[in-house]
DNA sequence: GCTGTAACCTGTCGGC
DNA sequence: TGCCGACAGGTTACAG
């Protein structure tokens, strides 16, 4: 599912449980997602408080007074949804496609009695704990790249991660060492609004060129979180509200329609790279 | 090193 | 209606 507003909006949604909340108790009702969970994963858990719940590429990190960190990632089908004591928040919602609770794999219950519930299909998500001083040094977190919402990312910046790369821009905008969050879609958002072709090799992009994209990205992604992400299957937001973005997509699943463009008279395409679909307008995007 | 592919796992959808 | 293959928002191990 997520890509990093979809992460994002999880976040803001799980904040107000999570941030000064106290997990009373916490279910893993299986012993791994992608990865098996580390050892003694619930027992590190119980009692402790949880100070911060921050976001860094596609996965959440909550802080925990113990000092270590509770990181996880949602994958591709992974989703929380907020559960408020023994009845049910208003937002609360069963998962229309994903069976019920069977894919109800971690409970973490608060001691305001708030409950979270993690659900993940397809368990390509992770939840791991990070001991205190290690952040930086993770196996899952060192070689993330530039934040592309945060100050250090730019066309500079982005001229310099590119540079020299042979691989075409879509699967070097995918590599999540160079820039941390993008995914599938808003890759194909992004090229869009800076039209410029998937196909076209990474380091070759001139300065203004590069301009155009590092100008997209943010853009594109600061829409989709102000529209609460995007809902194709299985992303919710935490009170089991749908996003909306999909609603504003220029390219992604609008294979035979028409560039939104002005003055552009294409149709966009559906490729293959890296075995993934790419969509793009042939006639604008160069 | 860099790059592309296959694999992980489950559910959904379209075609026959 | 039922079966089968293709496909899905991500990441990583491996081969070339």
């Amino acid at each position: 599912m997520p890509e990093l507003p979809e992460v994002e909006t999880v976040r803001r949604g799980l904040a107000p449980v999570f941030e000064g909340g106290r997990l009373a108790r916490v279910e893993a009702r299986r012993p791994d997602l992608r990865f098996p969970f580390p050892p003694r994963f619930v027992e590190r858990l119980e009692g402790q408080r949880v100070d911060t719940l921050r976001r860094r590429a596609k996965y959440l990190l909550a802080g925990l007074n113990s000092g270590e960190t509770l990181l996880m990632h949602l994958g591709m089908s992974g989703s929380f949804r907020i559960e408020d004591g023994d009845v049910a928040t208003p937002g609360e919602f069963h998962h229309p496609r994903s069976g019920a609770s069977a894919h109800d794999h971690v409970v973490f219950h608060f001691e305001t009695g708030a409950r979270v519930v993690y659900n993940d299909p397809r368990r390509f998500g992770s939840m791991t704990l990070i001991e205190a001083g290690e952040l930086a040094t993770h196996p899952l977190l060192r070689d993330v790249g530039v934040e592309p919402l945060g100050p250090d990312f730019g066309a500079e910046r982005l001229l310099a991660l590119l540079a020299g790369a042979r691989t075409p821009l879509k699967s070097a905008l995918l590599d999540q060492r160079r820039i941390a969050g993008l995914g599938n879609i808003y890759v194909c958002e992004a090229l869009h609004r800076a039209r410029l072709s998937p196909l076209r090799e990474a380091g070759s992009l001139s300065r203004p060129r590069a301009r155009a994209l590092a100008a997209a990205i943010p853009q594109v992604l600061q829409e989709a979180i102000e529209a609460g992400g995007s809902t194709l299957r299985d992303h919710r937001q935490a009170d089991g509200a749908l996003g909306y973005f999909q609603h504003a997509f220029a390219v992604y699943d609008r294979e035979g329609a028409a560039c939104r463009h002005r003055r552009c008279a294409g149709t966009i395409s559906r490729i293959v790279q890296s075995g993934r679909s790419t969509f793009y307008c042939p006639q604008c995007q160069l």
